[in-house]
Formats: C-alpha cells, structure tokens, sequence
DNA sequence: ATCGGCGATGTGAGCGTTCACATCGAGTGT
DNA sequence: ACACTCGATGTGAACGCTCACATCGCCGAT
C-alpha cells in the first residue's frame, strides 16, 4: 500500500526489466559501440515497453552541458525576426537541440541583468543574440565569454562569432537603382538607432559616391502608423521624389500616406521598402523592395553556433549573406 | 598545478565563502523565512562576489519538475501565431519562467513521437499547444495527464484547459456586416481544415439564419500569393460581390487580384479579412477586418497554465476572447 | 533551577545521469 | 597450457540541488 508514486520511469528501472546494469543501458541510449546486439535489442525492448525517455536535466547536471540554445531577441513577432527564429528552430530541431526564446522588453539595466541570469541558470548549450538594438548586444556582453554564442544582425557584440545579411548591398543596389533612374537625392526614413544599420551605410554611402546632396536620415519606428505620420509631411515638400523606407511596413505606411494626400506613387514620389515580405508583392502599388532569406539566416546562425559547441571553430570574420533587389511597381523615374 | 576546471560556482562555494551550510543558502536563494537577517545578507554578498547563478539542471532533477514551458505550434511566423508566443514569452518571464518552443512541421506520425519524446526528456513545468490545426492537436494527445497543458486556438485537444479567441463571433460580425450592406451572399476563402474552424462556423451559421444561399467554400493556404489566384477566379464570376477572407494577407491578395482584372473593390466586389494586422488600416483599399487582440491571448493562456501547474485549478470550460469588427475601406454595398 | 518550545542552522540522503575505472570471460599467439 | 589482449559489462563516485529530519541555543513559563 505505498503511494504509488507518479514517476517516470528511469535507467535503472529499464536496466532491472533488462537484466543488465545501467550503465549499459545509458551506452545503447547514447549509441555507444562495445554493447552486443543481442543486448541492445533487449535494452531497447524494454526502453519501449517502460515508454522511458531520458531525463535531460539529469544528462545536462553531469556533464555540464545541456542541449538547449537560447536565442535572444528583443522583438520576436515582427516578420524578419519572427522568420529568423523559425529558421533557427528549424537548424536546431534537427541536430537535436531545443530552443528557448528571452525577449528583452526594456532597456532597463536591472531586467536585463534579471533575464541574463535566468538565461544562464538554465544548462544551456549556447546563445544566438538579435544584435539589431542595444538591448541584445549589451546582453551578450554578459554572457561569460566561455558560453558559445553567435549575433545576429547588425554589429555583432563581444567579439562573437557574426553573422548577417548584407543589408549595406541591399540598400546600395536600392539607392543606385533610384539615382538611375534619374532622382536627383533619395531620402531615408529608417529607425534609430541609424548609425550601425546596413541600411543607413549602405544609403549614405552611395548618395556620397554619386555625388548627390545627402538629406538628413527621418526617424520612424518599424510601425506602418509611423510611416503614414512621415509620408504625410513627406507629401508636403514637393522638392522629395524618392523615399527609401527601412523595411515594407513602413513604406506601405508611406505610400498610403502619399496618395491620400493626392500625390501618385511612383508618379510623383518613388518609395522603396525593405524585407521583402509576402505582403510586398501584393499592396498596390506593389512594393520594390530588398530581398532577404531569414529563414536561411536562423539556419546558418545555428550551424555557426553548432560549430562553436561541438568544435570549438571560431570563424575568421563574420559572415554575409546575401541579398537582392526586386524591382516592382512603387518606383519609377521622377516627373520632370 | 590542478586542471583549472571552469566551472561555475555552486551553493558549496557560496556557503564556504559565508560560513554558513549549504543548506542555508538555499533557503537564502528560495526565499525561505527561517533566516536571520544578518546572515541572509551575509549569504547574498557572497552570491554577488562569486557571481553565483543557481542551476536549474539540479533542480529540475530534485523537484521533478523544470520551469519552462513549452510551446508547440506548426508555425509561428504567422503574424497571429508570433504575436500570441510574445505574449506568452511576456507572461512566463514575468512569472520566473522560461519559454521553449517546439515547431511541428511535418505531419509524419514519427517525427511528432520525436518531437514530444524530445518535449518531455526536458524538465518541464506544462505545455501550451496551438491547437488550430491537427499537427499540435495530436501532439497533445501523446502528452501523459499529469503533464499540466494548456491548448490555444482551435476546438483544443486531450480534454485539457482551453482558450481561444471568438473567431465565430467576430466572423458573424463580419457576414452581418456584409449582409446588412445589401449582399446577397457571402463567399468564404479559408484554410482548410475548414470543420474546426471558427471563422467557418460563423460564416456559415449567419448565412443559414439569413436564410441565403450558402456557397462551397473556397479552399486557400495561409499565403498572399494564394489569395491572389483565388480572387482571378473570382473575378471572373460576377454573381460574387462579398468574400469573407480567412485572414488579411489572403484579403490583400484576393483584392489586388480583383483590381488587376479590372473590378472595383468595394464597387464591385466587397473583400473582408481576418486578425487586422498593422498593415490592414494602410493598404488600398484599407481592409475591414476582424481584430483579435493575440497577445492578450498569450498572456492569458501562460496565465491558464500557471494556474493549473500552483494549483492544479482545472477551469469548467473553454475561455473566450472577445473580438471585434473594425470597418474600412474594403467593403460597401453591392452595385444593384 | 528545569523544561518545553521555537527560531536558526546543520546533516544525510537521493534525484537520474555520465565518467573513470574495474572486472570478467573468451579468443589468440607462442 | 600460458600470459595477453580485447570486447562486453558492471561498480563507485560525482554533478548541484532540495527534502526530511536532526541539532543547537535561547527564550519565557513553571
């Protein structure tokens, strides 16, 4: 009549219903060599029938080392950020390891220090931070350097191994599109902070090399309602032919803003979004925009940090992927 | 000359530092009354000095039990699907807990038993599955009962604590709002599996009340690109003037389809979505639509979860959140 | 003075695993 | 027939923590 305890089943308990010690049972669990088949397919009969499954937390106590990696992010519900979790998940589920998410809501010193500790109590195996903001990158510095960890986006953080897509490529062949076609400035609305973004360098950059006068950056947030509120003082200085926008969003906000107050897009006023998102293709006008593949960045972002865990190989700089131009409907030669 | 082992420090490390067992700092670390005041500072000066985390391996391990959730979903980019895992992100971080997710991409019945195999080798405190469709649905079933879990979205699974958005009420809302417009019927463009729907449910029991024709619905997936070639078709059928889409992305491409083969919207055609995304308010036509606040629903479901894992307060029946019709550009009367 | 009681603290055990090493038996070369 | 190797398996300890219980002073009540 003892309390039937709930429990799960363990090692030892599909050792006794195998007949073998558990330390043979934890080689057939690991797929270790040195156990016979005959064994094996014991161990492994029980395993079935007890419905056991390892308990991680145990695996992790003893050597250290869990199988979870954390991302950290600021933001995980916007497009871009959201596709690039997927992608992480994605890379990660299949060599095995899960996936915790932190998102660091406010820039408050005393949180942070709060969701960092949390991060490192658990047994993790490493960390992927979204260094777009300040928040992330100030995060990483954190992290002991004996974690492994990868950043993403941006600038990267503490020296870690990085990796992002080439948004500065993006935003030149963007720019350079709008200056062929015969745009005398282009001017940017993007989001602060400006100055480590792609975007901003890649814009100030080309206007530069051309030659053009180069306008002071409009902040916005990454909300369509913040494009709207700029593309309606845009629509009022008629000397504007060209907006590049820092992500679609924001130029739907703006071209939305545009037409109603009566000027055409691309007719008087050319816009250009970033991203790329699903909904690009389909706004009217449609979007030209920059094309990036965040899934593929989640996954390559988790191949890096898997290198990092299991080999210890730091690469030499960080790495780039690319991006590319897609030409729609929202821009086209200025009125003369 | 010792291998200078990296490790982090433990509860041992802390009680030699103060002087006291290990046993008190872990009553220092838990909170626990019982501790004098002098030592209890004495205990936590020397956390901070050796920049102590406790582990939750070992804990996990002891108590049988982690504090993580998991969150098990087929998707999570999906604007919905990514605001609804903020919100929970945001409700469990505030509580002390820690999120994982897990993306059930594949129907094949072995790579969900993996999936859960690998959810429950983790120390977890409950679960929370996004029941929308029957990939997390199953998942649930293969859980043990004694694993507290939550199901959000959809008609929820395993007789567990449900929550999920008035779907059907914002969808009669909407089909009223079309019939009232003087349509003569509405046609529906969703996502099969259309029976659990929500969205279905209400579209079809208005239509059945008003006593008008119900047509077939018209199957899509959740993309843009699948909204458009649905709205060609439809196009070209001019006895259709209201489509009831199942979401706004497949909104915005069924109209863009209708505008390129030259009908009007609303004009000719009215065009309702579903979720109002941020970019509803700022296409062209701006959508009408049916807000449904997701993040809300996270925070409320992590909530349903805490609930049952402290008290195992099982709720009597499903939770249902309001939502609510939001009137735009896309839809008018019929032209007669 | 003696004792129960209670607040503060300490001790032993065990959670389920892996690591390092020990053991054991059957082949192999001489 | 001998030590010798090698493959297969077992044993003890430890990971860092919490639980249950033991201990130790010190208080006021008798």
């Amino acid at each position: 009549m003892s309390t039937p305890r709930i429990r799960q089943p363990s090692m030892r308990d599909v050792a006794r219903a195998s007949g073998v010690s558990y330390q043979t049972v934890s080689r057939v669990i690991n797929d270790q060599e040195r156990v016979h088949p005959e064994t094996r397919a014991r161990v492994l009969a029980a395993v079935d029938a007890l419905g056991y499954h390892p308990n991680s937390a145990a695996r992790a106590l003893v050597t250290g080392r869990g199988s979870t990696v954390a991302v950290v992010a600021s933001n995980t519900s916007l497009y871009g950020y959201a596709r690039t979790l997927e992608g992480i998940e994605d890379a990660a589920f299949a060599a095995g390891y899960t996936v915790n998410i932190t998102v660091l809501r406010s820039p408050d010193q005393s949180d942070r220090a709060d969701a960092v500790e949390r991060l490192l109590s658990q047994p993790l195996a490493g960390l992927i931070a979204f260094t777009h903001d300040d928040l992330a990158r100030s995060a990483v510095e954190d992290v002991p350097s004996r974690m492994p960890a990868v950043t993403v986006f941006g600038t990267g953080a503490g020296g870690r191994a990085h990796i992002l897509l080439d948004e500065e490529g993006g935003a030149r062949a963007a720019i350079r599109h709008l200056l062929d076609l015969g745009h005398r400035t282009i001017h940017h609305a993007g989001v602060p902070p400006l100055l480590p973004s792609g975007r901003l360098l890649g814009w100030r950059a080309t206007l530069e090399e051309a030659g053009v006068p180069r306008p002071e950056p409009i902040p916005v947030t990454w909300e369509p309602r913040s494009g709207y509120e700029v593309g309606s003082a845009i629509a009022r200085q008629h000397d504007i032919t060209a907006v590049f926008a820092g992500n679609d969003d924001i130029a739907t906000g703006i071209v939305r803003a545009l037409i109603d107050s009566g000027r055409d897009v691309p007719g008087d006023v050319s816009v250009i979004g970033f991203d790329d998102t699903p909904l690009a293709a389909y706004t009217r006008p449609s979007l030209t925009t920059v094309s990036q593949d965040f899934v593929e960045l989640g996954r390559r972002a988790f191949d890096l940090l898997h290198g990092l865990i299991e080999q210890d190989d730091q690469p030499a700089g960080p790495t780039v992927l690319p991006t590319h131009l897609v030409t729609r409907e929202s821009t086209g030669p200025p009125r003369r």
